[in-house]
RNA sequence: GGCGCGGUCGCCAAGUGGUAAGGCAAUGGUCUGCAAAACCAUUAUCGGCGGUUCGAUUCCGCCUCGCGCCU
């Protein structure tokens, strides 16, 4: 990294999912003179906006967004790729001094960006496959044997049933042609040259869940189920991975007329309760981040927010708060 | 009013005279390239009262609730 380069903050909001990190986002990019940056696995998807909670245009109240848009529904997301987009995009903003403000729903995002990723071989869906097709034909326990004989360590910290997780470490051990855990021991290259800012959204589950429901009954009366309806017109693939996303798959068999559009509704906020609790585990172990107990879109918690960042020495007089510090 | 069937965790649902499967949900957790994913853990004393019994959720009686049928 470029020593000479004076250390710049970024700001990483945390939260789960419908606890107002995008109206939050822009509120402090007007605040500070930044940018959005979406921290997000499903944002990417062009195409998919009301079901993965983008903000539209006037939501985004004239600040630019970056990382939302940038995949076709047949690419995959990664977070490796996520950190290969992210980074240029840092460099960017670094010059043009702008705070980078990132709305973080996806965790191993921000935490692969921040603390960078062992240097293994991608994912082979190729050898996935074959993978798969083999523990089909062995007996129950294939791929954790196998995971065994390659690399004992890592077998230890993957549960049996894990197929996802022991497929990937063998995959690894297949292609680097040694141990994950070895590849892993030689350590990350974390992001330098930035000091990160971690602001956590954290508003009580009961009030959580009240949005949620509020949230979901929203995008359907957005226009949700038209959405789904174009995107399949449109002749993308119902197996495309987006469609894997909270909602969709709900919507499509809406559209098959196999269930009502309130069992879909139903089922979508529990979804999505579900995964706001996973995303609360995660980001609960996420170090350094400065909690509050509410909602993003709260005036009052927004002025705690920019009161905290000007303490942490964060410029509102101009637009561009990038004063090192 | 009578007859029949049935009341097992928030929901669905097995089951046995010796102290209650499973699924879903919920909650907690794990996770270095599918992460809005995947996986792991935890959660009941069987409608109420009494009787028989060494021991009943399981057998008997009464009560209660639900469903169906009959008059």
């Amino acid at each position: 990294m470029n020593q000479k380069s004076a250390l710049l903050p970024l700001v990483a909001i945390v939260g789960p999912t419908a606890s107002g990190k995008s109206v939050l986002g822009v509120q402090l990019a007007e605040q500070f003179g930044g940018e959005v940056v979406a921290c997000d696995s499903t944002q990417l998807y062009r195409g998919f906006d009301i079901g993965t909670a983008k903000p539209n245009l006037s939501e985004r109240r004239g600040i630019p967004h970056h990382l939302i848009d940038v995949l076709g529904p047949k690419e995959e997301a990664t977070a490796g790729g996520y950190r290969q987009m992210a980074l240029p995009l840092l460099d960017e903003l670094r010059r043009r001094a702008q705070l980078p403000i990132f709305t973080v729903g996806t965790g191993l995002y921000l935490r692969v960006l921040l603390e960078g990723l062992a240097d293994v071989p991608q994912r082979s869906e190729d050898l996935r496959v074959r993978l798969r097709a083999s523990a089909k034909d062995h007996a129950p326990g294939y791929l954790h044997r196998l995971l065994k004989r390659l690399d004992a360590a890592a077998t230890r910290r993957i549960a049996p049933g894990d197929e996802q997780k022991l497929i990937r470490a063998i995959e690894v051990c297949l292609l680097a042609r040694k141990p994950i855990s070895e590849a892993y021991r030689a350590g990350r290259v974390p992001l330098e040259g930035w000091r990160v800012l971690k602001v956590g959204l954290q508003p009580p589950r009961e009030n959580l869940y009240g949005r949620i429901q509020a949230r979901t009954a929203f995008m359907l009366e957005q226009g949700w189920l038209g959405e789904v309806q174009s995107l399949l017109a449109a002749g993308l693939d119902e197996n495309a991975k987006p469609f894997d996303f909270i909602g969709y798959r709900e919507l499509c068999t809406v559209l098959e007329k196999k269930i009502t559009l309130d069992a879909a509704s139903a089922a979508i906020q529990q979804a999505t309760r579900r995964y706001a609790k996973r995303q609360l585990t995660w980001f609960r172990k996420e170090p350094g981040v400065r909690w509050f107990p509410g909602f993003g879109d709260d005036p009052s918690l927004q002025s705690e927010v920019v009161g905290w960042l000007r303490e942490e020495g964060l410029d509102t007089t101009r637009g561009a708060g990038m004063r090192s510090v």
